[in-house]
DNA sequence: CATGAATGAGTCTTCATTCAT
DNA sequence: GATGAATGAAGACTCATTCAT
């Protein structure tokens, strides 16, 4: 006979799905409020409200209003750990501009959350270190290590794989702004791949004309 | 007869010049603490203690908790200001370095001052509007116009100007982050001028070598 | 199916009843203590502490300190407003004498609302202009037209009608303040009787023995 | 030679008449910011700059805020003295008239002063003993012998004394609180004779048409 | 004596969390 | 599980009084 209370996590019980259930539509609310305000400036009544329940309710299903900050970023970063995980190294210029198109996309799909992160990780030293830090040293180190092989490779030219790299990083991160910050809507499948296109031309080809 | 009363701007009495001392010295402790955690996590009793005196003694010199906030952000705009009043479009490649090495000495200058504002324009829109939006605007017109220019002029590719400056600004932000956030320690002299060279060799030329 | 949040004010709720028993719990406890040392002199922890709860629960049911000093005021206007509309002009003396008698119920039956408002009127316009003034008025109004059917009548003697108001209207006063401020103990409805019959007998006929 | 010290009241150095003239003028300046808002609702700032001076001199005239507001009323209350221990119980109705225009002469001298006081006898029991009660007391005897003796004299009907005494300080009571509430003008001369007038007729005579 | 900046206890108010229903 | 009233610790701000200049 199967434990109901130890189903696990592949065979959820009907009572643990709409737990589960529960928790996502709490999540999503309160990633709207937090995106707009910032975690300390909401309340937990605001985040009853937005979640459609009274007060009391919010902490049947998390420990207190941080767990809920916590949660939405642990949320946030499953899509980002599957890419990560799954991505391979780019090697031609196509690769290149899909993997860009792959992270706007991200960050595009689930916009509260990415907002939300931005907000506080200026702030919250803990949360900067436990869900930021890692996955931009890892990403920061295949860039570098990209870079590295194509300056090896005699591709690139021999530049400072450390400041370089950074640098990969903010124009990802400027095209990501506007958009986090409200500032302009989220864009379509279509201009993601223009906007990919653009980045990965400035960053291979630079501004300047090619004399040849 | 000097009058007291009216000394202006240009010759403040001896009071005037204590008064605005006592707000400097209160300006930058606050903004030391609100730049590590936050305008809303910091209380008016860690003000008073970081600037060394009693809690009520802070409303002598400021009409609330936001007015020191303000008062950090308009004192950080001024060399700004003053950089972006003074500073010519950029010619020649060492005129755009030199750009850049200036706008990285500003905000290093002033670090606390500079994770302040980084730290609440996610959060209050009219920290945004007030003190971002509109210098970010002159900046970029600046930068589209010189990437028009140099499209015209046939030196630069035809790009997108709109995401081109963008990423341009992005490049620049993506060096100021470590430092700004305490990842990096602030960089001498030399080092900025470092990182402005490879950030200019970055846009104009690419990651590509060259074929010719 | 009854629409449990627009059950109106007929027939409130058990929950709206409680709220509403409660909000008078705090009204009179807080009567109680702003009629003994006036508003501005009364902390929230002590309203708290008469109503016999914390201070924080005060703003469950009471937008704040202000807000329940007005409640006290409103709640203290229902009775007079409610005896000003029913009231019939005096005809006879005995209808006069009953006027006054009323009069001084409804003070006496809610003396920490006569003795909380008397201690504000001095010191707060608002409050002045928005229970008192209109009301005087409208009593003063009725009085003046007594006197002055009165003396068109030929019954009462040429007099200025808006002195003569004002003194009828201090008579009562004169009535009710020892009371209020605390200097002799309410009244029962028999000595009530004869405190109106007395003023009465006073204004009609004055301190003189009649010659005839 | 004279002790410069202790040169008594009589013949004050001109150090001495200076402080009493520094006193005056706060005490004047106070009882004028009293009137307007009550004790508790003024600053000691707002007392300063009413007497032109700073904070911190108001304590080398006076022990703290309080202090100024007892200074006021003594001062309100020594021309009351004086009127009372010089005044005769009334004989004929002249007198009286002359009485009640008296009375009405010095509230209305000092309104200020008045209004200070009327504003804080419903809060501070101790300024309504010290100041009001014993006076009160004092006027209240001195009506009810009078009332007492008209009786056994056989000019007032029989009344009960202690209601009536009531009700004549209530009349008068009447006439002033228009004034001092700031809801009427002060009244010239003229015109506290013919308020007194009317008062006195009312009290005699009353209102209705003496038949004979 | 005059000044006014410094002080810190005291106020009103907010809000995350608990718990009886 | 759901509710929302109760709680009280903590926060921003005020102001009478002191004191160095």
């Amino acid at each position: 006979m199967v434990n109901m209370k130890k189903r696990g996590v592949l065979f959820p019980s009907r009572r643990q799905r709409r737990i589960e259930k529960r928790r996502q539509e709490i999540i999503k609310a309160a990633a709207q409020i937090f995106a707009g305000k910032g975690y300390a400036n909401t309340t937990t009544k605001e985040l009853a409200e937005a979640a459609d329940m009274a007060e009391g309710t919010l902490y049947n299903y998390f420990e207190g209003k941080r767990e809920i900050l916590l949660a939405i970023l642990n949320e946030m970063c499953v899509p980002i750990d599957t890419l990560l995980q799954n991505a391979q190294p780019p090697k031609t210029r196509d690769d290149f501009v899909r993997v860009v198109e792959n992270g706007l996309g991200i960050f595009v799909a689930q916009l509260d959350f990415t907002r939300t992160m931005l907000t506080e990780i200026w702030v919250d030293d803990v949360i900067l270190n436990d869900f930021v830090i890692g996955r931009l040293q890892y990403i920061g180190e295949a860039i570098k290590n990209f870079i590295i092989r194509g300056i090896e490779a005699g591709n690139f030219r021999a530049m400072d794989p450390e400041t370089t790299t950074l640098m990969v990083l903010g124009t990802f991160l400027a095209l990501v702004f506007p958009i986090v910050r409200g500032m302009k809507p989220a864009p379509t499948l279509e201009e993601r791949h223009n906007m990919a296109q653009s980045a990965v031309e400035l960053l291979l080809d630079g501004l300047r004309v090619r004399e040849n």
